[in-house]
DNA sequence: GCCGTTTTCGGCCCGACTGTTTTCAGTCG
């Protein structure tokens, strides 16, 4: 059993004994297991079993519980909880605006147990007539199922993130607007969101309120009260997302921000810091108990100093232990340490580009190198390149680079064939300057024989770098099991290294994956994988998912200058 | 149900907003 599976049946029976009407605090510990298994870089199965109490949030009850699902793959607390609530009712709750204690009354009051039977019930009026409920909490839940049936989960960051710009840019032109900036898990870099959050100082809140409902995108108005206002906005030709935008005084807006970043678990620990040192920290200020003297509110500098903490970048405010660190690393990763592009394609494959256009977009970037690696034979969908093709292709890519006396590298996109095998002999691929191999396609095979098929490309000395190592698509692929605690160890013994590719619908490896990289002392590469000149924009999304993994500048690869990456190929090729 | 430089029991975040309420409950983040 995977810690997905794992951790989605936590989640299910924290929702079960939710609607059973259970305290809220034994409720949440369910989550906290849940979040808990998420997190870990490896595969809870694979764990001690007798040091499964060691997890933070697994106490003796939970570990008995996860030990019983690895063993049977069965819950019994799980199947007795399921034969007592109904499964629709679990649906029921993902509705915006419809919480535990609704779904309880429609299904006790109304014997409500699916979607179906709701809208009928909304529709006929019974659901306005319930006590506590009214017309309009009835056509609410009929928005929120149209919403729930339009907007199938998160969000990617890549959609998210320059929603959030538009919307930053069209605020701060608002009048008496001083300051404007994005928090909450887009801040952080989650690779998806459930909503953008947006924190503003203003002089008039309630005007700015009423006129970021009224921007141009917003399609629904959820809430506009004095500080506070919430719209659904359009993304994407067929989404919408909710944009929540608050408006906080001047010297409070270090609180908001550090309040609306989270996380939540980041900000519990925090404040329980400041209680001990009898303060109290919420989205105004932090506060002396007893006088009620603001101590640090304008800054979150401030905040954390005050509180003996340094600032913590909001990528890893994950309640990891950023809080006993004693100094902010100045040398994680950022967007401006990254020299060059080692992932490109061009028209000769799939790319929608020319050599000359790519290396023209680089140079703007300021890249002092870049590698073209269009796919390679067995990538017939991607026109990849025979042996032949490619040569030409060489010719072509090299001379450009000299006319433009740009540093332009020929490698290749090579595919990793079903047995591990690598598309090019060690012939052709001796006469490239990089290596990229990547799996694009995943028959049905077992975790041994995937991580085996990996595990041989990275012995092939000519291979570079594993392209998108899991093949996850977000959203819409599942990430291929493997086991990825071998395929570190044998990229950092082989000196391969693994790539974080920046695409939006993959960003794979993934922040738990790269971790667990760093750990094991395997090199980074963060590559955009372009395939046109806009492309290469995605380097930040990869960036923030290195930065959650604590990624340091030194340990990617294309931050160096370009010699020691060549020394970096050379010193594998002689092994 | 977990957790502990305040503790093995008693906390565990709490304020904004909405709707249905005449003083508050539910939801959300």
């Amino acid at each position: 059993m995977t810690n997905a599976e794992l951790s989605r049946i936590f989640n299910e029976v924290a929702d079960m004994l939710e609607i059973e009407g259970t305290d809220f605090f034994r409720v949440n510990a369910y989550r906290r297991v849940a979040r808990t298994i998420d997190d870990l870089p490896s595969e809870i199965a694979d764990h001690p079993r007798d040091r499964l109490e060691e997890l933070p949030n697994v106490g003796k009850s939970q570990a008995a519980k996860i030990h019983e699902l690895l063993e049977t793959g069965r819950l019994e607390q799980r199947e007795k909880l399921a034969r007592e609530v109904p499964e629709g009712l679990l649906r029921i709750l993902e509705i915006p605006g419809t919480g535990p204690k609704r779904v309880r009354q429609l299904w006790k009051e109304l014997d409500i147990t699916s979607i179906e039977s709701l809208k009928s019930a909304i529709e006929d009026g019974s659901v306005a007539e319930l006590k506590g409920l009214g017309k309009k909490t009835a056509d609410k839940m009929l928005e929120g199922i149209a919403f729930l049936e339009r907007s199938s989960g998160r969000t990617r960051l890549s959609q998210a993130w320059p929603l959030a710009e538009t919307l930053c840019a069209a605020i701060r032109k608002l009048p008496g607007v001083k300051r404007v900036e994005a928090a909450g898990s887009l801040r952080r870099g989650r690779e998806t969101v459930h909503d953008v959050d947006l924190i503003c100082v203003a002089d008039n809140p309630p005007k700015i309120v009423e006129a970021f409902t009224k921007l141009s995108g917003a399609s629904k108005v959820i809430a506009a009260g004095d500080t506070k206002g919430s719209a659904l906005f359009a993304i994407g030709e067929d989404r919408e997302i909710q944009v929540d935008l608050r408006v906080v005084e001047k010297d409070a807006f270090g609180a908001a921000l550090l309040y609306f970043t989270g996380s939540k678990e980041h900000n519990v620990r925090l404040r329980g810091m400041a209680q001990k040192r009898g303060w109290t920290l919420n989205e105004y200020a932090l506060t002396e108990e007893e006088t009620g003297r603001v101590v640090a509110s304008k800054t979150e500098e401030d905040i954390y100093k005050a509180i003996g903490v340094p600032w913590i970048p909001p990528e890893l405010r994950e309640d990891r232990g950023e809080l006993e660190w004693t100094e902010t690393p100045t040398d994680l990763i950022t967007v401006e340490d990254i020299r060059g592009e080692l992932h490109a394609h061009t028209t000769a494959s799939d790319g929608r580009h020319s050599i000359e256009q790519m290396l023209e977009a680089a140079k703007k970037r300021g890249y002092s190198y870049l590698c073209i690696t269009d796919h390679s034979t067995s990538s017939v969908i991607a026109n990849g390149l025979t042996p032949e093709r490619m040569a030409e292709h060489a010719a072509a890519v090299r001379a450009a680079g000299k006319r433009a006396k740009f540093d332009l590298w020929m490698g290749s996109e090579v595919d990793i064939l079903p047995d591990g095998s690598i598309d090019y002999d060690d012939e052709t691929l001796a006469t490239l300057d990089w290596v990229i191999a990547s799996a694009h396609v995943w028959p049905q095979a077992s975790l041994e024989h995937n991580t085996e098929r990996i595990i041989r490309a990275m012995r092939n000395p000519y291979v570079n770098a594993i392209g998108h190592p899991t093949g996850r698509l977000l959203g819409r692929r599942e990430e291929a099991a493997l086991d990825m605690d071998a395929i570190c160890r044998v990229a950092a013994e082989t000196g391969t290294a693994l790539e974080i590719n920046a695409t939006g619908h993959r960003l794979d490896l993934s922040d738990r994956h790269t971790r667990l990289a760093r750990e094991r002392g395997c090199k980074i590469v963060i590559n955009c994988d372009a395939h046109s000149i806009d492309g290469f924009e995605q380097m930040r999304y990869g960036v923030v998912t290195g930065r959650r993994a604590g990624l340091r500048k030194d340990e990617v690869v294309n931050t160096w200058p370009a010699k020691r990456v060549r020394e970096f190929v050379a010193a594998k090729r002689e092994r």
